[in-house]
DNA sequence: GTCTATATGTTGATAGAC
DNA sequence: GTCTATCAACATATAGAC
């Protein structure tokens, strides 16, 4: 967030070496991704992070200034490997299918990754401080979310594909919540196939002339 | 795990000056839940709960074997005034209006207490592991909630007063998951009204002719 | 039963060699 | 740019006095 340098492509090894920081910055940042998601998260330490992607508590300090800076670019990094998995953008235009294909598929995509639900769901607890420095980033990111989903429901109820008996935001606040919530019963419960929970929960709210089945 | 000697039905006291002791531990942890649902919950020691219920770290800990042991305790307590306070109990009768009314009262009096809310959600995540103390005490009351709700649901579908386009198991896991990830969204935002949003569920998933409102 | 004192461990962060 | 070494801060748990 604060080094936002852009690279100056290597002319002279100095201000050349100040670009490769930067990718090699991303190159662990997507190997401390990939550990996590992998491997678990069980309020992992930065010393255990740094181990797992190969190097040391100082060298991995070295490229974030904090453990917490650390945490929330790892989630940064995974939000903007999901966007682009599943489809979803904001840009993309709102169509019913969509929006019902590209939820499932974030959420189908999540239980491959435990490691990092559970950090997710930790930082999400700790940012709650609003002194947190992740708070502003889950607060945008949700809101964010919500309004791009309230704009896909609103679509899909004009459509006729959706139960028009709640609001748009309010229904797509209940969207956020079951898959947030369904990530904690997860947690307790691999097996939970959070996927189905949400298709029935669809199924239940479209309406019967558009059954998506 | 090793002494169970507090635990289990409590019944009757046991001999002696040892019914004191349980006795004032049942006050102490009472106190700690009053003090962490007032002035909430943030990764709190032991020491800062020892301190705000007026005893040493280490008086605290006389009573808890562990400092796992202590917050789980706490939670179960308040498990235990909830289920007073609500009404929503196992062995109440199962009715379309009590689990509606008996849901909701949960989920608005939740709203009074941030810093149990936040103690829980922290629980939840550290709880995943299955090693931890807790791990047990979650998927058991999980599982148990979400069975006694799932009767409920029953019932009021048999009665059509709530849409029979999803099983009741499923529908249940809904219900929970959006409990608790609006509890996620409320610690973020302590402004949501938790109980609203459940409420406009409810109406949507509801037929039109048993309409609640 | 509750305290003080402390053992023992871990954490995140920094300084400085290379 | 990455390491080793070290730091202070703080955690939980325990021992022993009263």
């Amino acid at each position: 967030m604060s080094d936002r340098t852009t690279e100056g492509a290597g002319t002279s090894p100095k201000r050349g070496s100040y670009a490769k920081g930067v990718a090699k910055r991303e190159e662990t940042l997507t190997r401390a991704l990939e550990v996590i998601a992998r491997e678990g998260y069980r309020g992992a330490s930065v010393k255990e992070l740094a181990d797992a992607v190969g190097l040391s508590q100082a060298g991995l300090l070295h490229y974030f200034n904090s453990k917490e800076e650390l945490f929330t670019e790892i989630l940064r990094k995974r939000d903007e490997q999901d966007s682009l998995a599943a489809g979803l953008d904001i840009n993309a235009a709102p169509d019913h299918a969509d929006m019902r294909d590209g939820f499932l598929t974030i959420i189908r995509h999540n239980a491959d990754v435990p490691g990092l639900v559970q950090l997710f769901a930790r930082l999400s607890v700790d940012a709650a401080d609003p002194q947190h420095p992740a708070h502003r980033f889950f607060t945008e990111r949700n809101t964010l979310l919500r309004s791009v989903f309230a704009e896909h429901i609103a679509r899909s109820q004009q459509q006729g594909t959706l139960t028009d008996r709640i609001d748009p935001d309010t229904l797509a606040r209940v969207f956020q919540a079951v898959a947030d919530g369904l990530q904690v019963q997860f947690m307790l419960d691999p097996d939970l196939d959070m996927a189905a929970v949400v298709a029935a929960l669809f199924d239940a709210l479209g309406t019967p002339s558009g059954d998506q089945r």
